[in-house]
DNA sequence: ATTGTATTACTGCTAAAACGGTAATATATG
DNA sequence: CATATATTACCGTTTTAGCAGTAATACAAT
């Protein structure tokens, strides 16, 4: 598994948005903002779905089934 | 976005395992089983995780500032 | 067809995630 | 340092996902 919240922080940065912008973008609180980046594991897939989507961030299933996307 | 409830799906059925079965290797309810292969999004990223651990698939984020892990 | 198994669907109850508010701490920036 | 902004943390309240139980439907297999 890869380091989820560090890679959203970075990307909001990037991107130049506070928790709360990027809460309000994604359409949830920024509590769950919060949580996501503390790699809260808890959290609705839908939020972080969401959080994805506003930073372009593509999600990808790998196996040694899965050759394809 | 892949369809993760039919990836989910087609794993376990290449393992030989009922929901049932897989809800238990995960540690989750069966119904949140039902729920990932019917692609409901509000699952917990948690319970998704345990259920791909089990059927080993791996997670992968991908952006234009990834070329990583 | 019948029997057995798996899946789908529905129902309450309970536990907990989501949320906004607020406060404290950290991190800039002047 | 001081001021502003952002992050982290905590706290009630509300919402809802998770769950087992159950029932109904689908799907095999004999």
């Amino acid at each position: 598994m890869v380091d989820l919240g560090l890679l959203v922080k970075s990307h909001r940065k990037k991107a130049g948005l506070t928790q709360l912008q990027l809460a309000n973008l994604a359409g949830i609180g920024k509590t769950t903002v919060f949580d996501i980046e503390k790699n809260k594991e808890t959290v609705r897939w839908s939020n972080i779905l969401a959080v994805l989507q506003v930073l372009n961030i593509e999600v990808e299933f790998k196996s040694p089934l899965t050759e394809n996307v």
